[in-house]
RNA sequence: GGGCGUAUGGCUCAGUUGGUUAGAGCGCUGCCUUCACACGGCAGAGGUCACAGGUUCGAAUCCUGUUACGCCCA
């Protein structure tokens, strides 16, 4: 134990500049590579997306891991600790195109030294159009900035990271693992691409996945169209909300039981203003109390006409195209000239527009029956999309997830029970989404900025691919981009040439990329030796709402690969909400900026604030939880300064005094209770109980032993030896939250990182203690002592008088085995209570009776 | 409509397998410029634990139902 060397006036300004830089020098939070799986803790960090700007949420969050990072390192294990910049896909490509007022043509050539415009165009039409290759440099130099100022912001915070071991999932070794993880899920038969129908946003111009869809209230209106029977019994009438898509009909359906229908069921009807004939169909999945019972079928309306379409073998009749308008040419399923007049009025029109033209000819033609009924309907959208969602038929790739397979499913659901969910509810999201899944998992997307899907496809004498036989590259060239690189055996100007090839031009989702963020993280098949003692990891840490997207995902990932889950406990963050109890977001204008909130309050006190969220429970944004942050780390150091300048303990002293045994063996108490609370991954109940043992510590224990400690004897050496053992296990209970402060009083008195200090036990507190006062149920002289000193400063606070006033008398009846504890701390009662003459009485009605001094006139 | 969660003083939250008088901090009120701390300290007031039943010697805690709010899904 170096000597203490306290500063006069103790601050907690500038900590965090001093000691970063200090961590950061001595590699304090280094990965030590050289431990084995066993004493490894490695921590699946989720990668921020840079392109977004980091909130309150995510300080929130990630000091809850950063806690659990510390205690682990504390306990002598390795931590494996990375951040991930999540700077792939559409999030990046949209800032990129707003940040420069540029958007990406993949027709347009490659511009050497390319200079964006000063200022980005009003609309996005007027964006500057360039090349996927200029585009992707862009996303590469904006994403960069952010990563450096993100950097900041987390180490300003006092995240324990191993900043040596980053990744970013668009780098080109993450673009290596990812597209061999995907040729590993194509050769096993895990991957496929298939034409269907798809979700699709026309804006974004890209498929998604059904975990991306939002259902969103939207207004609309029933329309009650006449369809006619083609045997002439008459007319047959529908509801549908929209109407615009009565071109692309290919059969009415309603539910076998419905008795209304059920003579139609095998006739055909003709449709309204089209004359187009249909038949009619029966299906389980018409509604009959909805409308009229009986429904309309389209190319595709919603994704039941998906599923009518597919299990009635129903025509395909497909009017939408991707840029989310009516095809121009009349649809060849148009038979008369009227009905490719008609068609003539909305061809190219959105569906808005195409469904206020119908909505017209249906009226004129005497087929619209009534006027619309208005009505509120959830409509479903691309999540960050703002049109509603159209369904496409498209050539896309997926993955299996279990939607169309039931065996993969129960599988995937029984994943769910290898993981310890912290807590432990959050499963049931898990598996209530696996269970509803249907269909399986999209990854491509017609994007620019992400991994390419590293395939070519062979093409006929026609110039048609086939995309049965892809061109599937070896691993060892990975990454490749299939537009710009030539597949073994061709030659580059073979590209897009009857006989040649053409390049996969879609690119993977990003989902698909950082489902696979242990293996980027781990060094899968990258590094063996850095995979071996870090996978499985032992932490997953993430939010409750990417429990579908990121962490289901990840689980199909490892299970496929692996035959694993790929961690062994998922602690599930809750968000921050502002103090009216919303969830914060920008659009309301509520968001706090991280960066002032530390500046302004301390890195130790936000943190506290964070860490009293307990894992899974939404939290209030609270800055008056971090000003009692910041006093309690002030509190540490003004503690700190009075245990370490009292001198030094003559050497070997050790507790003799009971209260001082007392408060050492309640310690030990908490300890065990901290510890225990840190391995189920409730940091925040740690913290509270430590809080709490702290304020008393600092009220009574060190109020009562310090005339004693300030004095000389074998009674000052005992309670310096207690304080000084008090005091180095506090701050390492508190280590965890407060790292700076704890780090700052650390050094005053010894070598050393407090980080890196082992965690304290209770037996090495008991042994210290070498008895236990409180043994067989005894009342503890702490508690006893502090109950009287309590009555004593009342009875002065009601008296009006200092705290300092001399008390006469003090007469203190209760038990007989409470007076005999409070007899053993009864010296220390008097010199903390100002005491004269302490007067203990056996009596069954416990009371303090306190007699004051006559204050001298002044 | 289904699943999950939450409901405790004005506010934010504890309350461990049911066990004396339900705790803490903030805020509020009063006092104390005290030799670790005025970026303090001490003390006080303030709650029929959302509501209605039930189990039990005993319920904030367990069971049933209701209401409100939040999230996820359909």
């Amino acid at each position: 134990m170096a000597t203490p060397n306290v500063p006069d006036k103790p601050s907690l300004d500038g900590l965090e500049e001093k000691w970063d830089a200090v961590w950061e020098e001595q590699g304090t939070y280094r990965f030590d590579r050289t431990r084995e799986r066993a004493d490894v803790f490695s921590i699946d960090t989720p990668p921020p997306t840079v392109s977004g700007s980091l909130h309150v949420g995510h300080v929130f969050s990630y000091t809850h891991t950063d806690t659990v990072a510390r205690y682990q390192r504390m306990r002598g294990k390795a931590v494996f600790y990375p951040m991930g910049w999540d700077d792939n896909g559409l999030p990046t490509e949209r800032r990129v195109e707003n940040y420069y007022g540029v958007r990406c043509d993949p027709s347009v050539a490659y511009i050497e030294g390319y200079v964006p415009p000063e200022a980005p165009a009003k609309d996005r039409q007027d964006y500057d159009a360039i090349g996927r290759r200029n585009f992707v440099e862009l996303c590469e130099e904006l994403a960069a900035r952010d990563e450096v100022v993100f950097e900041q912001l987390w180490r300003r915070l006092g995240l324990s990271i191993d900043w040596s071991m980053t990744y970013s999932t668009v780098s080109l070794k993450t673009q290596r693992t990812s597209q061999r993880a995907f040729l590993r899920n194509l050769a096993r038969g895990e991957a496929y691409s298939s034409e269907a129908p798809s979700l699709w946003d026309v804006t974004f111009q890209t498929a998604v996945a059904q975990a991306e869809l939002e259902d969103r209230p939207r207004p609309g209106a029933y329309h009650d169209l006449a369809f006619h029977r083609t045997d002439g019994g008459g007319d047959v009438v529908i509801s549908t909300t929209r109407p615009e898509l009565v071109v692309s009909c290919v059969a009415l359906v309603a539910h076998p039981d419905d008795e209304r229908y059920q003579p139609l069921f095998g006739s055909t009807v003709t449709t309204p203003v089209f004359g187009v004939e249909v038949p009619v169909k029966a299906h389980p999945l018409a509604e009959i109390d909805k409308g009229t019972g009986i429904a309309m079928v389209c190319t595709f309306g919603d994704l039941t006409d998906v599923t009518w379409w597919r299990e009635l073998q129903l025509e395909t009749r497909a009017v939408i195209e991707k840029d989310g308008r009516f095809r121009a040419e009349a649809p060849e399923w148009l038979a008369t000239d009227a009905a490719r007049e008609a068609y003539g009025q909305i061809a190219r029109k959105a569906p808005g527009g195409a469904q206020r033209v119908m909505v017209e000819l249906l009226g004129t033609s005497g087929e619209l029956l009534g006027e619309p009924k208005k009505i509120e309907h959830p409509v479903k959208f691309f999540e960050k999309g703002d049109k509603p969602l159209e369904i496409v038929t498209t050539r896309q790739w997926y993955i299996r997830n279990g939607g169309r397979d039931d065996d993969l499913r129960q599988a995937l659901v029984g994943r769910a029970d290898e993981l310890a969910w912290h807590p432990d509810y959050m499963r049931h999201r898990y598996t209530t989404w696996v269970d509803g899944l249907n269909g399986d998992w999209l990854i491509s997307r017609q994007r620019y900025f992400g991994v390419p899907i590293p395939l070519w496809y062979p093409l006929d004498d026609e110039g048609r691919p086939d995309h049965a036989h892809p061109i599937v590259p070896d691993e060892s060239l990975l990454p490749i981009d299939p537009l710009a690189q030539v597949p073994e055996g061709y030659t580059a100007d073979q590209r897009d040439q009857p006989g040649g090839f053409t390049g996969e031009p879609d690119i993977m989702d990003t989902w698909a990329t950082s489902s696979l963020t242990p293996q980027i993280a781990t060094g899968w098949e990258e590094d063996p030796d850095l995979f071996a003692r870090t996978f499985p990891m032992d932490l997953r840490p993430q939010a409750h709402d990417i429990i579908r997207t990121w962490l289901f995902s990840t689980v199909v990932r490892s299970h496929f690969e692996f035959g694993t889950v790929p961690w062994s406990n998922a602690a599930l963050s809750g968000w921050i909400l502002d103090p009216d109890r919303k969830k914060m977001s920008k659009s309301k204008g509520n968001v706090v900026v991280p960066s002032d909130l530390l500046e302004q309050h301390g890195s130790d006190a936000v943190r506290y604030w964070a860490a009293n969220g307990r894992p899974g429970t939404d939290t209030a944004f609270d800055a008056g939880q971090m000003k009692i942050g910041r006093r309690l780390a002030i509190k540490v150091l003004n503690a700190s300064k009075f245990a370490l300048g009292l001198g030094e303990p003559t050497a070997g002293a050790r507790p003799t005094e009971a209260i001082d045994i007392a408060m050492l063996g309640e310690l030990a108490g908490l300890v065990d209770e901290a510890t225990r609370a840190f391995d189920g991954f409730d940091y925040a109940r740690a913290l509270q109980r430590s809080e709490e043992f702290f304020w008393r510590f600092c009220d009574d224990y060190l109020e009562l032993v310090k005339g004693r400690a300030y004095a000389d004897g074998p009674g000052a050496d005992s309670a310096r030896a207690a304080l000084r053992a008090a005091l180095s296990t506090l701050l390492r209970l508190f280590a965890p939250f407060l790292p700076y402060v704890t780090e700052e009083v650390w050094s005053w008195h010894e070598e050393g990182s407090v980080h890196l200090a082992p965690w304290p036990t209770s037996t090495e507190l008991r042994a210290l203690a070498g008895e236990d006062v409180t043994a067989g149920g005894a009342p503890s002289p702490l508690v006893v002592a502090a109950d009287a000193i309590r009555e004593v400063r009342k009875a002065k606070s009601d008296a009006k008088v200092s705290q300092r006033a001399a008390v006469e008398r003090a007469t203190v009846t209760d038990t007989g085995d409470r007076i005999a504890a409070l007899r053993l701390a009864a010296d220390d009662l008097c010199a903390a209570g100002s005491i004269d003459d302490l007067v203990l009485v056996e009596g069954a009605e416990a009371s303090v009776e306190v007699v004051l001094a006559p204050v001298a006139e002044a």
